[in-house]
DNA sequence: CACAATTAAGTAGCGCACAACTAAGTGTCG
DNA sequence: CGACACTTAGTTGTGCGCTACTTAATTGTG
C-alpha cells in the first residue's frame, strides 16, 4: 500500500505513457496465461472428450451433486446465454439430465448421469498432470489462486458500481 | 520449492481427490479472473469502440508500428484464424489498413490509420481507470503480472513438449 | 382474483479461440 | 528449369462468452 485505504489516490508517479505500455504488458500476460491455461486442459482432456469450461461444470457437480442451472451459473460466475447450450451439448452426450423442478416448474436441475458419475475417476488424475505442467509448487499455485480469486471479486465489484 | 529442480516428484502428499477439489479453486479462479478483467476492458473500451482483443492488437501497432499479421500473432500468442477477422473488422471501422508486402506476397502488413493512431490518445486514460478497478498496488501487478508471464511460458513448453 | 413485477431458462446474434483445411507465394534441390 | 517442401493468410466449423430479447412460471400487491 502506497497509502491508507480510502485515502485520496497518489498524484500519479507514472506518465499514462508508461502505463499503457505496462497494461500492454499485463493485459497480455493474463489473457496469454488463460488461453495457455485453456490449452493445457485441452490436451488434458481430450481423452474425457470434454472441454475446459464443461469440465468446470462436472467438477461443481462432482462435488455438490444435482444443482439448478441458475445454481451452477452462480458458482461459475455464467449466466443462461452461455450455460443453456453448453449444458445441452453435455446432455447430448450423455453427461448429464436435465430436468424441471416439480417444486418450480421454472427451474431445470441438472444431474449427472451414470456415465457422468464414471467419468470423475478418470479425471482425478488431470490436476496432477496440470500441476506439474505449470512448474509451480502447490503452494505457489494457491498464492496464485488466492490472487486472482481477490482480483476477481474487486473487479466484479468495479464493473457493477463503476 | 519442496525439492530441488530436476529432481524426481515427491510421492504425493496429497490424494486425487483434494487435488481435484483444489483444481476446481484454481480453474475457476483463472477463468473467472480473466473473463471479470475482459468484462472490465471491456467497459473501459466501449467508448473508442474498440473489444480487448482488438485493444491488445492496438497496443502492438502503437507500440511497434506496422506489423505483419504474423508478427502480431507471434506477439499475442493467437494465429491467422482469429487474427484474419479480426483484422477485417478492423479496417472496416477505419483504424487499420491492411497491405500486401511488395518484398513478400504472401504477407499483410498492418498499419494504423491516422483515426487508429489518433485514438491512442483517448486510449491513455484506460490504465489507470484499470488499475483503480483491480484495487492492487502497482508493485502487485507487476508481481501478477510476472507470476502469469512465467506461467504462460511454462505451459507453453509443457503443451508443446508434452 | 387480477394484475404487474420478478425470476429462471432459453434463443439469437456477434465476436473471439482453436483446429483443420485451402490457396498462393517463396525457396531449394535435383 | 521443375518438382518439392515450406511459409503466410485466409476460410470453415465448433464451442465459449456476452448482450439483448423472449417465454413461462412464480411472487407480490391491490
Amino acid at each position: 500500500m502506497t497509502s491508507a485505504p480510502g485515502a485520496p489516490p497518489d498524484p500519479p508517479a507514472v506518465p499514462d505513457a508508461e502505463l499503457l505500455r505496462l497494461d500492454h504488458q499485463v493485459c497480455f500476460s493474463l489473457h496469454a496465461a488463460s488461453r495457455a491455461f485453456g490449452g493445457l486442459y485441452r490436451q488434458a482432456l481430450k481423452d474425457l472428450g470434454l472441454t475446459y469450461p464443461q469440465y468446470l461444470v462436472m467438477l461443481v457437480l462432482w462435488e455438490e451433486g444435482p444443482q439448478p442451472v441458475k445454481a451452477i451459473g452462480e458458482r461459475l460466475h455464467l449466466d443462461s446465454g452461455t450455460l443453456s447450450p453448453l449444458l445441452k451439448r453435455m446432455e447430448a452426450a450423455g453427461l448429464v439430465r436435465r430436468e424441471r423442478s416439480r417444486s418450480d416448474e421454472r427451474s431445470v436441475v441438472i444431474d449427472l448421469t451414470d456415465a457422468g458419475g464414471r467419468l470423475r475417476d478418470r479425471a482425478l488424475g488431470v490436476p496432477r498432470s496440470v500441476l506439474a505442467a505449470t512448474g509451480l509448487s502447490l503452494e505457489e499455485v494457491i498464492g496464485l489462486q488466492d490472487v486472482l480469486a481477490r482480483l476477481t471479486v474487486a473487479l466484479g465489484e468495479a464493473v457493477d458500481g463503476g
